[in-house]
DNA sequence: ACCATTATATTTGCATTGCAAGGATATTGG
DNA sequence: CCAATATCCTTGCAATGCAAATATAATGGT
C-alpha cells in the first residue's frame, strides 16, 4: 500500500463522512419504522442489515435531534442487567417526515443515475 | 395549504440540504467526466439532466475546492460576450477519487434500500 | 461617452451535521 | 467494594451547502 493510495482513502473516508449527512435520519426513522427499539439495538441492527456502521457518538445526537423534532419518542424500559433501555418509536409526525424523505431520497438517487449515464450529444 | 403543511416543507427544505452534502462533489465530477465545461455550463445541465438545481453560491466554492485537492483542474477561456469562462476538467487523480466515490456511493444506495425492505423475524 | 444589461466568477458568513473522545449511570458477579 | 458489562449522554471540532453580496468583462442602446 503505497503513501499515495493511503491518502486516497483518507480523502474517501473524509468524504463518505460528509455523503452520510441527512441520510441517517432516514435510516434511524426506517429502522424503526416497523417497531420501537432502543439505542444499542439500532446500532447492531443497521449493522446487520446494512453495511452502515454507526457509532454511538454519532447516534444519540441525532436520536436527541429527532426527539425534539418530534419525529420520535422515547419511553424508559428496564433492561436485563446493565442501565435502563429507552425505547425509540415513531410518531405520527415522524411517518408524514419519513414518506416526505423517502420521496426525496428516490428522487436524488434517480438523479445521480442520470448524471452517471452517458451524455447525450448536443 | 396549512401552517402544519408549510412547517413539513420546510423541515424537508433543510433536511434536503443536508443530504446533498458529499453527493455533490461526485455529481460534479460526473458531470465533467466526458468533456470539459464552465461554471455556469454545469450547472444549466445538471438541471438538465437530472433534478438537481445548484446554485452559484453552491457550485463556485466546490469548484475551488475540488481544484485545491487536485480532481479537477481549470483553464481560462474567452467567451462569447460576458466574463470569461474557466474551463474545469477532471484529472486524472479526480478519475481515481470518481471510481472510489462511485463505489461508495452504491453501497450507500445499497444500505437505503436493505434498510427500506421489510425486516426479517428475529 | 455613458449606462443598463447580460454572462460569468468570487467571497463571506451562517446553520447544520457526523463523529471521536471522554464520561455518566445502572446492574451483576466475584 | 471493585470490576465488568450494558447502556446512554455531552462537548467540541471539521466539513459542507447556500443565501447574499460583490467583482469583472463585453455588448448594445441612447
Amino acid at each position: 500500500m503505497t503513501q499515495e493510495q493511503s491518502r486516497l482513502d483518507d480523502s474517501v473516508a473524509r468524504w463518505e463522512t460528509q455523503l452520510r449527512k441527512g441520510v441517517l435520519e432516514l435510516v434511524i426513522l426506517l429502522a424503526l419504522r416497523e417497531r420501537e427499539k432502543y439505542g444499542f439495538e439500532l446500532i447492531s441492527g443497521i449493522a446487520k442489515r446494512s453495511s452502515l456502521e454507526l457509532s454511538e457518538g454519532t447516534i444519540y445526537p441525532l436520536l436527541l435531534r429527532l426527539a425534539k423534532d418530534d419525529l420520535i419518542k422515547s419511553r424508559l424500559a428496564q433492561g436485563d442487567g446493565g442501565a435502563p433501555r429507552k425505547y425509540y418509536s415513531v410518531t405520527p409526525h415522524g411517518r408524514r417526515m419519513l414518506d416526505a424523505m423517502t420521496a426525496g431520497w428516490t428522487k436524488l438517487v434517480a438523479s445521480v443515475d442520470a448524471l452517471t449515464a452517458p451524455e447525450i450529444d448536443r
